[in-house]
DNA sequence: GATGAATGAGCATTCATTCAT
DNA sequence: CATGAATGAATGCTCATTCAT
């Protein structure tokens, strides 16, 4: 649930100013418009003092790219980790997803708005053992209910789309500011509906 | 269903291989980081005459932006006119979706990864009134629907969300090259799992 | 006194509306910065007809200035011609100059704010045998009044500055909208002081 | 009087190379014509070093341009502040127009073939402040006189022709070489002929 | 750690001019 | 005579990055 983040606010007090200024600018401008001028203004840094943390613009937003991730999916791995039960997991999850972009919204538009092979550069296998990682436990907690045939059978590309695609969709417009509905709501009404989707039909 | 973009190439055709060219471009590069000198060689054409057909690299995205937008619309129109049945709709409707975004997979690409702003430009209001329209449209097909209790009484973010959420996401990796499953099977298990979100439950 | 342009007009009626227009441009915007497209814009006519009729921007800027001086010079030509006694010649001369600016302010604009080197090309050798015989003249018709003693012998870069001097910089400041004296006022002043200049002073 | 480029010169290096080397290639190709890449070739600088002094090419005149106005206008204040007496105050800034023309001969040859709108851009305001307090000096340094009835009254602007008219004339045809007096006897004589055109007439 | 002058490859765009129809 | 698509060299400027202090 965002540990890391705070972790890393309590020290290296430059650093994490100019992190939040990059957030900023990237979120403006866009990954590739945006410039390390304007960040280091944003962030009331000299050029020299930006490069002596970051080496490069594409290193700094790795930095927000992969520790955003790694926010997101510790908190759902925490999320599924309590909760047993099928139906309470599956709407734990929507009710986390959606949270954690409403309380995360910079870095929500951000992640959504950069093009991932920008921005992995050597950060990229980290990355990918971090997704690994994470799928391979929403996979695993997602077994034995399927065992159970408590949760439907289907290719997990299919029940990704149905458990989180509502609620994706509904955070893009929401950080983009097009929706209106209280956020609580809606993520009641979601993951609903996902639970529906991906319960085993009884006959 | 895209009877504009044929149109357009029998007519101007240097026009269209700049289009092309671009799209291409935009989709390897993403839009802020290709070039003009890029495009107009993928194109075979030269720089003047790329600028003599588009007054800026903007305008160019914009006639790719808006062209690629109605295309999908009108489609989607076509098909809610032709259905009226409320289910028959609804899995129409995901079935489209997911069918446009294979058929025209580059232009999903380009649609999913520029930014807006930074590329409607002059052709905002444009856009705008398009998504008016087409907005409209959906709100009117459902009407009848809601008032017959036929589907369930949301707001229209959340009704869209249950309805292209999934279908979305799964369409996004599709075109990403992350999705493994049949994109037919997949349209039919995402269009039963939206009608059986959107449908008034029986007691 | 401008009889060349007149019969310019009466024939080419395209031509002249090019030169017309790249008048107006070369005055808005300076030689170097006026482009063909807005020159052919302004003509209402196409790239290929304003080709046809000037094979460069340098030629049409050439034609301006080469007939503009061609045209002051007749007319000072004349002025001069027509008045034999010394102060009659030095006074109508300088109205003659405040005049013709006032009766050709684009064109005196035009002249005033162009650097000749850029403009005159393949007509210099032209053009310095028009200032050959226009300053020869003016020469000549000094000559009798010097050696009668009633103007004074000084070099003739002087007795030009003293002559023309006053008018030029009137005409120059009037041209550009910074003079609020009438020009018929003004000139009458400026011919009086360049007489009282350039005559023999009494003992 | 020109100190303040003595001064500048002192501290910033690099941009005071910067200056002069676009000094000199607006002199030969024009404001316009000139191109920063020969500007950075005469300067030595790279083009980046050139805008870390420099934003724009235009800022770069503009540069040139208030500043060498401020320069003459600061020593043509000097010189009428010096003298109370009408007719040496006449004669000396005749004689002071002329020789801070000699003396800065490129800046001169700048400012006498530049468009100032191309050039002033956001200095705008500061030059009429400066033509404004310079002018009026200008006038005030004359009132005494003209109500005195040494000095004749006149509007301004034919005061000026007739004060400054000629010299400017000799000055621009000396800059750029076409004269062959020495300036100071052009000077001397200039001088003296504006006194007659401008004293009151005794009867 | 911090600073900012310097670098130069690279970019979008402009524009005079050509030429086939 | 007129048209306008096509050409491509040239331009002003941006920007990530380096490095001496």
């Amino acid at each position: 649930m965002g540990t890391k983040a705070t972790r890393r606010a309590a020290t290296h007090a430059r650093r994490e100013e100019i992190l939040d200024a990059a957030l900023r600018c990237f979120v403006e401008k866009g990954y590739a418009s945006a410039t390390i001028e304007e960040i280091r203004l944003s962030a009331g840094a000299s050029i020299g003092s930006l490069y002596h943390h970051f080496s490069s613009k594409e290193e700094l937003a790795a930095a927000l790219y992969v520790e955003g991730i790694a926010d997101y999916q510790d908190g759902m791995v925490s999320v599924l980790g309590a909760n047993c039960v099928s139906d309470d997991g599956i709407k734990a999850a929507v009710t986390y997803h959606v949270r954690w972009a409403v309380e995360h919204a910079d870095l929500a538009r951000f992640l959504f708005s950069v093009r991932e092979p920008d921005v992995v550069g050597s950060r990229a296998e980290e990355l990918a053992a971090m997704n690994q990682r994470f799928f391979g436990t929403a996979r695993d907690w997602l077994a034995p209910h399927v065992r159970a045939s408590v949760i439907r059978q289907l290719p997990f590309d299919l029940t990704y789309a149905l458990w989180i695609g509502p609620a994706q969709e509904l955070v893009r417009n929401l950080v983009f500011g097009r929706v209106r509905s209280s956020w609580k709501t809606a993520a009641a009404v979601l993951g609903d509906a996902a639970w529906r989707s991906l319960r085993e039909e009884p006959a």
